[in-house]
Parts: structure tokens; C-alpha cells; sequence
DNA sequence: ACGCTCACG
DNA sequence: GACGTACGTGAGCGTA
């Protein structure tokens, strides 16, 4: 069929789908001689997944080519030799892959095509306008903005992970003007990836208002001189001849010689044959298999494996992926279930279609029962778009969703069937939002935690890799990254079943290696108590979310942006310049070098300090500029991260901010808050605090708020056995006030706020490991007198002393540290040489103390949840030392008094501390008056 | 992707 | 004697 009005040409961006293969893959090699093909499998499995997705879509393309680069140099190192100068050499063990791509190709029965001298970029240009000037829809399937150039008329663009097209909009909203002037922009702009010099200091926003103001870059360049700016009008007349050559580099070539027509591109099937040969040759088992089956064809042989010279290491966990089954119907489901009833375990994974769970649909399940034993149940994956009018359709061959939920929900529920499950809070949030209670649970994230809190982090894929040598199916490759992303239910259910199947058989596997060591390494009792029976109570504080009122943030993000645009008014005016404020590098070059002003430090990427502690400083000595930026960089703080930032987080259903906490993020115990994180809402400054007036009970009830006083130093006195400290506590004394009395023998009653100041660091600096150069920066003292009221102290205080030389002590002999309640805390670097020496060190005298604080909060949440049970109250969140709750008006006193107890007493029975724990509350309408 | 800056305990 | 240094986090932004 001859090209022309009704055909449609596709172009297959292959360089780019050669390099997202690679980067998205771990190296993989061929079995039979070590030949690597990582890049040649995850390109083979694109192109698989183009030709199904093409055999089931409406809009298939009539005619098809997939077009490479011949080799890195081209003529455009004809105009400019240091075009693409600092792109880096392709990786060893990608090279030999590049031939074996194209070999690819041509089984796969696509065009394959590659000119010398050209970039695959100017031959798409070409292919493209020969498909418009014929009259035929021509869609370029890249994101890469290089291309955006030939968007129109005919001519789109495809994100291929996501599915996104890239028309008009998307070119304008990237460059900010229309694809015909795309190149002027791009020309101005530059490119440090492509070593494009373009105008130095000039930007995609920049050059895009520069164009759309001249309408185009020959009249820019001609009518220079009008530019109003005096430094942007001098840089283009100065780089005039540069921005042309850059033109020059950007402008594809749509005129490459070629040696065929559109007519020869039309669209063919693939010889079977052919492609499993090449198939089987790369020694692809599953998608050999995979494209047998498509073809109804038995897989060929594997070709003969060359007697391996020494004995390959045994795979240790013997993953079969391809082994997993895929649950299609109710009989086999409950075959399975009457298999997890016998076993009285199984591991559980779901898979869905977000990572916040509070918005993410359930799109399938996976089960384990034993190693390599693993299934997927397949329950809402869908096959073609969503549009207006409805959502996209239900892919064949699942279950209905509602029967399977059905028929899992018992042995879900069942007390006598445990759930193993990796990071178990995510899963159950999802599973309860489906009104499935899981219970009971273990989560391996958690028993890792445990045993190795402080080694490594806790996601699956470490922990797969580390103890069971088996680096499993990432995720990109199913979903993309980045804006591409598609979602779980867009994957095929072929795809996703050896991806989640093998999730559901790693979490077992886990297990089956992490349980039998809980009592080896003495954590029993940390996993029983403090980290399995949290993730209930924290599922629960999460799905319950607290009210944010967004029209408090909305008023306040307008007042921040008045006053910021007038700080920066007079920023730009006292600089003599325009430049952005909120650029550290810009703004050092303006204090230090433009206004040379003293005190310039460069860190160890080259640019200037322009931290707050630096610009209070400068502003001391009486400089505006400085003193300015400081006001402007707390709105814009407060803008950016809480006012704008936060009412994107209200769940438009609940009306609530849900966070979600990390149980395995901080090694010392503590807990960490994200999407988010609500454990840093501002409250140090007057101006922050008020964004605490935002979080809000509902009408009738009110928010509370509890907080330990003093706690890690409460804790400090008691591991350290510092009588002094003890009594103080005991007494109800101001501990600051009675450390700087004890140090500067200071009476009481003659404290000043000043001298108080003091020891409150000291106080600090102690529980942080503490430094006289630490002390002396925190208080802006001469060194030497920090050293002196740190020698004081530990003469005062010899106990402290003591504690911190036995705990790095007790860490390099034994790796780690413990809190009160036996928690480990791992010190890898403690006989490290060099400054990180220093780091570990403290880290390890802090642990003890921050992680046993970590602890009691937690053993109180844990408990809280009985003790209120019958009131009309809920635990909201969690801020390290403070709990907060909502409660009906009436039940305030009752609630403070139970949650009061509970988190007094929570160190009991495992530890009586030798001081009291107190705590301090608070009510009101919201939680700046809570406090 | 990484560093800087800054919000909290 | 020099080296860098307070402990633990997460988010947004600019830069490369």
C-alpha cells in the first residue's frame, strides 16, 4: 500500500528505548557465554509490548520504522566540534548490545534504519515531513524535547511509557511558544546535555519571553539594541554569532538522504520463525515463551549450553518467575486458600494504582505459601484509555473483583492464619479501605528493622539482594519513570503476574530467613512490642487524617506572596540587579562578589555559604541586602513547603490531611512523616506558628495536645546516673536554670535569662555529643571558652562523662548500641578512620538516649488505643515527643487524664526510670492553641 | 540526581 | 597536630 491520506506513520525513537532499556534494568547477561543483553531484553520486551498493544488497538499504524543513531559523531561536529563534547561514552557492557538492538529489529520484521552522518533525530524530521506532505498522520513515539521541533500539522508526538501524547500544549507548556519557534528558544537557551552554548545566563523561561516579545529570533538578534535589561541586551549582542551556531545545532535536518521510500515502512507481521530464533539465540526463556504462545507455537529448544568451565554457584533461591500462577477463576482461588488454611501462613502483596494509599485503587493480589509456591490474583487491570465519558475498560480473564475480595476475606481475617507481608501498614490501609480487617501480621520490613536498624535501609529490593541474592523484577520496568509513569492497572496481566507473584515469594522468603533470628540477636521483644503492634495503631491515625482549613492556608499564601514580592523588589533594588532570590549560587555572587562584602565561604562545590546563620551575620554587621533575603526565605519557606503545599494534601473525599508515617526510616527508633510531613509544622517563629491555626478539630469537638517534658533528658539523667539531674527531676526544678546554677554557681533566684540560655545549649549539646566547636558556633562564642564550660561541665557532671566513653566503647566492641528496652542501633562506621570517625561517635551517644525517647512514645501509642476506647476521641498524630487527638468538647478532661497515664507510665513494666516522666497538655480550637 | 537551605523534635 | 563536627528527620528549589 502506497503512503498517503488515511496511513499513519509511526517512528520509533530506538537510541532513546536502547538507554531507558539499559538504565532500567540490572545488567543481565547471556547464560551460555556471559554475552551482556540486559539492554537487548528490556528493547525486545518494548517492542513485544508495541506490537500486542498495536494488535489490540483501533488506531494501529499502517506503516512503522525504528530509527537509530549511526554513531556519535555527525556533521554537526562539522559546525561545532564540541557538539555533545561532554556526553560520556556509553558503558562497556552496552556497546556490544547496540549491533545486537539492531538484529532485534529486524526480527521483530520493523524497519530498521540508521545513516551515517546523522542523528536519528534529522532522519525522524525527514520520514516525518515526507508523512505529512503525503497527506498521513505521522506520530513520533520520544519524548525527547529535541523533537518537539516537528510537532504540528499532522505531526504529534507519543510518550511511549505513559501513553501521553505531546501535541501543541505540551510543546508550549515546555518551552513556552509554539513548536515553529521551539528551535529559537532552544538556540537561546542552550543545552548542557548536548553542549549547546546558546546565550550564557539565558534560560527557557528567558529566551521564550524574549522571543514571543520579537516575535522571533532574527528579529531579536537584529533589534538587540531594544532589549531593555542592560546585562541580557549586552549578552546577545556579545554571543549574537554563538546563539546562530546554536541554531544551526538544534535545527533538525529534515532533508537526509535516504535511500527508500515511506511506501517500503508499511506495516508487516513478524515471521515467526525468525523472531524466535533470534529470541532463543539471546536466550530470552520468557519472552520466547511468551511470543510461542502468542504465535501457538512450542517454544524451541534452548540451544545447547557449553559445559560450564567450573561449577556455576548454585542460584541460592532458585526464583522461577515463570513458575507463578495466575488466578483466573474461583475454583483455583480456593484451592489456594484451603492450601494458606493447612499452611497457617502466607505472604500477601497488593498491588494498586498509587502509593498514597488513601487514594489508590486495589488492583491485584498476590499470595505466597511457600518458596517459589506464589500466585497472582488479578482483580481491576484495564486495557485500552479512559476518556470523559467513562473509565477505561476491564481487561478479560479476572475474577470478579467484589467475589474474590469475598471469598480472601476470612482467611484474611482469620486469627489462626498469619499475614506476612513487606511494609504490612500499606497493605493494610488498602485492605481496610476494601472493609478487610488483616489480621494477624508480620511485616519482614520490620523484623529487618529490627535486626539490622542502622545497617542498611528496608525496602524490599535491598533486602532481596542482600540476604537473598536475588535482585527482583524492578518496577520501572512495568510502570516507566518519571512524567511517562503509567499506573499498576495499565500493565498487562501477563506482565504483572511474574512481578507480583515474585513479590508475594520474596516477602516469604524474607520471613522464613528473618524470624528464626529475632531471638538470636535478643530483639524479640523490640519486634513484639514495640514495632508489630504499631502498624495497626499507625494504619488507624493515618486513614483518620486531621482537618486543614484550607481557606487559612489559601489567606496566607496570598499575604506571603504581596510581602515577598516587595522584599524582592527592594532586594533587586539594593543589588542594583535583578537575579533570583531564591538562588544561594546567584545570591552568594551578588554579596561576595558584586558587593564584596566579607565573609564569603565557598563550600566544596565552589559556591558561596549563604546560609541563615551567614546572612545573620552580614545583617548584624548592618547590611540590608542580607537582612532582606532572611525575611524573604522564611515566606518563601512558609509559602512553598506549608501554605501552597499543603492544600494540595486535603483528600478531596475526607477533607483531611492524611501523612503517612515511616516505622523504619530513622535508626533510632523514631518515626518519620511524609506526604506529608507533619512532624515539621512550623512553630519557632510567630509568623510560622500561625500555620498551626490551619489545623482544626470539626465543629464540637476540639484538639489536644500532649507532650513530654524534657524527655531525652530525663533520660540522660538516668542512664548516666547524674544525681544532680535526678533531684532537680524529682523536685520539679527548671533543669537549665539548675545546670547553670551547678556550672557558673549562679543561686537560683539570681538566674539570668542569659546565663540560662548557656546551659539550655550545654544541656543540648550534651544529648547530641556535644563538641566546643559545636558549642561554640550554637552560641557564637570563642572557641576556647566553649571548651572551657564543656571541661566544666564534666567536672560538675563526671557521670556524663562516663556514660559517653562507655557507649563508644560498648559500640566498637560490639557494632552497636541499645536503647532501655534493648532496641539495637548499629554503628557500622564507629572504627572508621578519618572525620566520619567524629559522626559516628556522637551518633552513637545520641542513639541511647533519642532511641529510648523513641520507644516510651511509642509504647504509649500502642497502649493509647484500649485505653480511650470508649470515648469519643481520636489519636491524630504523632511529633516525636507529642501526641495529638481529636475529642468531642465534653470528653476533653477524660482524655487527658487516660492519655496522661498511659504516657507517664509508659516505661513500665520493662524499665522504672529513676526520674519521673512528665507531661504537659493542651486544648483548643486548633493546634496552635493546643499548645 | 544532588546539594543547599530550612522546617521540626 | 590536623581534620572537620553538634543528633535525628523530609520537602522544595536550583543547578548540573
Amino acid at each position: 500500500m502506497g503512503f498517503g491520506k488515511g496511513c499513519h506513520l509511526h517512528l520509533i525513537d530506538g537510541s532513546a528505548y536502547i538507554f531507558r532499556a539499559y538504565h532500567a534494568l540490572p545488567p543481565l547477561s547471556r547464560k551460555s557465554d556471559g554475552l551482556p543483553v540486559g539492554a537487548v531484553a528490556g528493547f525486545c520486551n518494548m517492542l513485544w509490548r508495541y506490537l500486542v498493544e498495536n494488535d489490540a488497538s483501533a488506531d494501529a499504524p499502517t506503516h512503522a520504522a525504528v530509527i537509530f543513531d549511526y554513531s556519535s559523531k555527525t556533521f554537526r561536529n562539522e559546525i561545532y566540534d564540541l557538539y555533545k563534547a561532554n556526553r560520556p561514552e556509553p558503558p562497556e557492557d552496552l556497546r556490544p548490545q547496540f549491533p545486537l538492538t539492531r538484529d532485534a529489529t529486524r526480527a521483530f520484521n520493523l524497519a530498521c534504519i540508521e545513516v551515517e552522518d546523522y542523528e536519528a533525530d534529522d532522519i525522524i524530521a525527514t520520514l516525518a515531513r515526507q508523512g505529512r506532505e503525503a497527506g498521513g498522520r505521522v506520530t513520533i513515539l520520544s519524548s525527547d524535547k529535541d523533537l518537539m521541533q516537528l510537532v504540528g500539522g499532522g505531526v504529534e508526538m507519543l510518550d511511549p511509557m505513559k501513553n501521553r501524547p505531546i501535541g501543541l500544549e505540551q510543546v508550549e507548556e515546555k518551552f513556552g511558544v509554539g513548536p515553529d519557534r521551539v528551535v529559537d528558544v532552544q538556540a537561546l537557551a542552550g543545552d548542557s546535555v548536548d553542549n549547546i552554548p546558546g546565550a550564557p545566563g539565558i534560560g527557557i523561561k528567558t529566551a521564550a519571553l524574549l522571543i514571543n516579545e520579537f516575535g522571533d529570533l532574527d528579529t531579536l538578534l537584529a533589534r538587540a539594541e531594544e532589549i531593555k535589561q542592560p546585562k541580557r541586551r549586552q549578552t546577545l549582542i556579545d554571543h549574537a554569532e554563538q546563539i546562530r551556531i546554536s541554531r544551526k545545532l538544534v535545527l533538525l535536518d529534515d532533508q537526509t538522504p535516504l535511500e527508500f521510500g515511506l511506501d517500503d515502512l508499511e506495516v508487516r507481521d513478524p515471521d515467526p520463525e525468525a523472531l524466535l530464533g533470534f529470541l532463543n539465540q539471546m536466550e530470552f526463556r520468557t519472552l520466547t515463551r511468551r511470543v510461542a504462545e502468542k504465535f501457538d507455537r512450542d517454544p524451541p529448544p534452548l540451544p545447547e549450553a557449553p559445559a560450564p568451565e567450573v561449577a556455576a554457584a548454585p542460584e541460592p533461591a532458585g526464583f522461577d518467575t515463570t513458575a507463578y500462577e495466575c488466578i483466573r477463576d474461583m475454583a483455583v482461588l480456593e484451592r489456594w486458600i484451603a492450601d494458606i488454611h493447612e499452611a497457617g501462613f502466607v505472604a500477601l502483596d497488593t498491588e494498586t494504582t498509587a502509593l498514597d494509599e488513601m487514594r489508590a485503587e486495589l488492583v491485584g493480589i498476590s499470595l505466597a505459601v511457600a518458596p517459589g509456591r506464589a500466585c497472582y490474583v488479578p482483580l481491576a487491570h484495564t486495557v485500552g484509555e479512559g476518556d470523559l465519558f467513562g473509565g477505561a475498560a476491564l481487561a478479560e480473564g479476572q475474577m470478579d473483583r467484589d467475589a474474590a475480595l469475598a471469598a480472601l476475606k476470612p482467611v484474611l481475617e482469620d486469627p489462626a492464619v498469619l499475614k506476612i507481608l513487606q511494609n504490612a501498614k500499606y497493605d493494610v490501609k488498602i485492605l481496610a479501605r476494601q472493609g478487610i480487617d488483616v489480621a494477624p501480621i508480620d511485616d519482614t520490613m520490620l523484623l529487618s528493622y529490627a535486626l539490622h536498624g542502622g545497617l542498611h535501609g528496608h525496602g524490599m529490593d535491598a533486602l532481596s539482594d542482600r540476604y537473598l541474592n536475588h535482585q527482583p523484577i524492578p518496577i520501572k520496568t512495568l510502570l516507566g519513570s518519571g512524567k511517562s509513569a503509567r499506573t499498576f492497572d495499565k500493565v498487562s496481566i501477563d506482565e504483572a503476574t511474574p512481578y507480583a507473584a515474585e513479590d508475594a515469594d520474596i516477602t516469604l522468603r524474607l520471613w522464613e530467613a528473618f524470624k528464626p533470628q529475632l531471638h538470636r540477636a535478643r530483639v524479640t521483644r523490640v519486634y513484639e512490642t514495640m514495632e508489630r503492634p504499631l502498624v495497626p495503631v499507625l494504619a488507624a491515625m493515618e486513614m483518620a487524617g486531621v482537618k486543614v482549613d484550607r481557606d487559612v492556608l489559601s489567606r496566607m499564601s496570598n499575604a506571603f506572596s504581596q510581602k515577598m514580592a516587595g522584599l524582592e523588589a527592594e532586594i533587586h533594588e539594593l543589588a542594583g540587579e535583578t537575579f533570583n532570590v531564591g538562588s544561594p549560587k546567584q545570591l552568594g555572587e551578588i554579596l561576595f562578589d558584586k558587593m564584596s562584602l566579607q565573609g564569603g565561604k565557598k563550600g566544596k562545590t565552589g559556591a558561596y555559604a549563604t546560609g541563615a546563620d551567614v546572612l545573620e551575620d552580614l545583617a548584624a554587621e548592618g547590611h540590608d541586602l542580607p537582612a532582606r533575603v532572611l525575611d524573604w526565605r522564611q515566606l518563601s519557606k512558609l509559602k512553598s513547603t506549608y501554605t501552597d503545599a499543603l492544600q494540595d494534601h486535603i483528600n478531596p473525599e475526607t477533607g483531611r490531611v492524611h501523612t503517612s508515617y515511616v516505622i523504619s526510616g530513622a535508626s533510632t527508633g523514631r518515626l518519620s512523616s511524609t506526604d506529608p510531613n507533619l512532624q515539621n509544622i512550623p512553630i519557632r517563629t510567630e509568623e510560622g506558628r500561625r500555620i498551626r491555626t490551619a489545623f482544626v478539630a470539626p465543629e464540637g469537638r476540639v484538639l489536644v495536645a500532649l507532650d513530654y517534658s524534657q524527655i531525652e533528658l530525663r533520660i540522660l539523667a538516668h542512664i548516666a546516673g547524674i544525681d544532680a539531674l535526678r533531684d532537680a527531676f524529682r523536685e520539679g526544678h527548671d533543669i537549665h536554670a539548675m545546670t547553670a546554677s551547678e556550672m557558673f554557681g549562679v543561686p537560683m533566684d539570681q538566674m539570668t535569662s542569659e546565663v540560662r540560655r548557656q546551659a539550655k545549649a550545654i544541656n543540648f549539646g550534651v544529648i547530641y555529643g556535644i563538641s566546643g566547636f559545636g558549642l561554640a558556633r550554637n552560641l557564637r562564642i570563642p572557641r576556647a571558652e566553649a571548651q572551657g564550660f564543656i571541661d566544666r561541665y564534666f567536672e560538675r557532671f563526671p557521670g556524663i562523662r562516663a556514660y559517653m566513653d562507655d557507649t563508644v566503647a560498648f559500640a566498637k566492641e560490639h557494632g552497636h548500641v541499645e536503647t532501655l528496652f534493648g532496641r539495637r542501633i548499629h554503628t557500622p562506621e564507629i572504627n572508621a578512620k578519618g572525620p566520619g570517625a567524629g559522626f559516628a561517635k556522637r551518633a552513637a551517644i545520641n542513639a541511647p538516649i533519642q532511641g529510648t525517647a523513641a520507644d516510651i512514645i511509642r509504647r504509649a501509642m500502642i497502649r493509647v488505643p484500649a485505653a480511650i476506647a470508649d470515648l469519643p476521641a481520636t489519636m491524630l498524630l504523632q511529633v516525636h515527643d507529642e501526641l495529638v487527638f481529636e475529642v468531642d468538647a465534653g470528653a476533653v478532661e477524660d482524655l487527658v487524664a487516660r492519655v496522661r497515664e498511659v504516657m507517664e507510665g509508659a516505661a513500665d513494666p520493662v524499665v522504672q526510670l529513676s526520674v519521673p516522666l512528665v507531661v504537659d497538655a493542651g486544648q483548643g480550637a486548633n493546634w496552635a492553641e493546643a499548645h
